[in-house]
DNA sequence: ATGCATGCAAACACTTTGCATTCTC
DNA sequence: GAGAATGCAAAGTGTTTGCATGCAT
């Protein structure tokens, strides 16, 4: 599902919202990222101010979370403390995430089972879905590997969580 | 899984922790709660408040977190903004969350195979399984029947959100 | 022209932390 | 007795909101 500034605005208006600049950046800012990665509004403020683009970080907040209600962008909630956001996916490209409570390194993985499962229960009930996710809490090797829970530093981290964003 | 102020002293204590009175009554009334209902750590504060147990809102915190990394509780990311806990229940009681965005009512469904799926991932990437969560973000039926998301007054919920916690 | 969207700053809710004290092992 | 855990208050974080202004429709 690739957006256009056209598309985008078909579809705001439909429900009596509004194509701006703004949205307009933002949405670009998605579609160029790379599969796989996924912003907080802080890192997609920051991202924008690298393309010298002023928008205030209010704006950034009202924006990832229209575009997610509307099933635009998805909104991760992963184990970090703050959401994450990237471009929803169409089925072949749906995926799930683990996450290590030690030092928050995420994977991906797919899975398309999950996502017919989730319609069917949907369906069940009367629901309509806009999106399913599916967050596996685990740890990871290398922390089972330095005896977690009960020798590890309370401020050790795994090293590859350097990985996250 | 139930446990006892034995079996909980005996888990923490293979950590290096220890059973304090505060964390033996948070897993009472977590133990004593109706299957399917979460507390909030601030939900939880008053329900001990409720039953005369002075214990601070940190602690409450500190111990539900704590609780949570060992596995004893299971820690639930809706969509309301704050974090919500349950008692971790082994496979046959594991489930799942369907949630509108319109009105944040949840419902819970069950199903093994999710579980199992996980579990496959987790081995096959060497990491040990905590917890799986598959959250379906939806729009509940009376929130389509009202026209979502355009003719939707905007601080319009769906009458059943009552029901949430 | 209407009224939705923006930007700013201030407010917010939830959660974490430092430190002295208390209690478990 | 050593060190973990608590309680308090204060600080922190990510996020939301009120309001005047600007802009898309």
């Amino acid at each position: 599902m690739s957006y256009t500034a056209d598309s985008l605005k078909a579809e705001l208006n439909a429900r009596g919202w509004r194509l701006t600049p703004q949205r307009e950046k933002i949405l670009n800012i998605f579609q160029n990222l790379p599969e796989g990665e996924h912003l907080s509004a802080e890192e997609l403020h920051h991202r924008l101010e690298e393309e010298k683009e002023k928008i205030s970080l209010s704006t950034v907040y009202r924006s990832v979370k229209l575009m997610s209600r509307m099933g635009i962008l998805r909104e991760l909630e992963l184990a970090e403390g703050h959401k994450h956001y990237e471009l929803q996916q169409a089925s072949p490209h749906h995926h799930h995430h683990v996450v290590c409570v030690q030092c928050n390194r995420t994977i991906e993985f797919k899975n398309d089972s999950i996502l017919k499962q989730s319609l069917k229960q949907c369906e069940k009930e009367g629901f309509q879905l806009i999106d399913c996710q599916l967050t596996v809490t685990t740890i990871c090797p290398e922390a089972i590997r330095m005896g977690w829970p009960s020798t590890l530093p309370s401020n050790w981290a795994c090293t590859r969580s350097i990985s996250l964003a």
